[in-house]
DNA sequence: TTTGTATATTGCAATATTACGATTAATAAT
DNA sequence: ATTATTAATCGTAATATTGCAATATACAAA
């Protein structure tokens, strides 16, 4: 199969799946360390800056683009890509709860 | 190709990337926040829980073990599955960490 | 208009992931 | 001993992801 059930899910549960997919792979990891790094970016910076080809970033900047994480600006031939701390800052507050979970809670093993 | 190309990142991004995948897929996420809920589990629990077979709950809880972030201690002909905190707290450091890289950052675009 | 530069898209091969039926292993209950 | 119960493992089909070469697109500069 390798398709998600995500119907049998609530919308919390695959949002907050969503999102940390997106952390799933170092190459995203870098891009997203790197836009925060200079606070405002090119994409051909990132193909040197990470050493994957173009269209591999490209793929993966457009992934982080669709989920809102970050937005592109074009400026003359090239585009300007930085974080949408807006959207930014809500997918924190998605993560934050779900891993303070362990918060007043005691061990049972 | 399918493969990461893990070499080509630092060991603290390839490992925030594996936290990250654990939890970017919604069955984890699910068996997380069953196991915080009731602060001790069986397998058998989560299959009606969940809504998945029993080899795909056991699949995904072997995945969260292999991380660390679960442990399992057999009781009888049942296994109990609960979080494993020490781990947990480590993991969300590192989160944090990445999470929280937007503080004392402007917005360029 | 041609040439160069930067990024996106397409197409494809290789690998990974998801899901589950069938089976196995291990213990409990009778 | 036999049977029932629980969870792990195996095998496999379907789909997703990763990565890149080739190509396309879009704009700037000459």
């Amino acid at each position: 199969m390798g398709l998600i059930k995500s119907e049998i899910f609530t919308d919390e549960q695959n949002e907050l799946a969503l999102f940390a997919k997106a952390f799933g792979h170092p190459a995203r990891v870098a891009i997203l360390q790197h836009l925060f790094k200079i606070n405002s970016c090119v994409c051909g910076d990132l193909v040197h800056e990470i050493g994957l080809a173009q269209p591999t970033i490209s793929q993966h900047l457009k992934e982080l683009k669709n989920l809102g994480l970050i937005k592109g600006n074009i400026e003359g031939t090239s585009v300007c890509y930085c974080i949408d701390s807006k959207n930014w800052s809500g997918m924190k507050e998605t993560m934050f709860e779900f891993l303070n979970q362990d918060t007043a809670k005691e061990n049972c093993c």
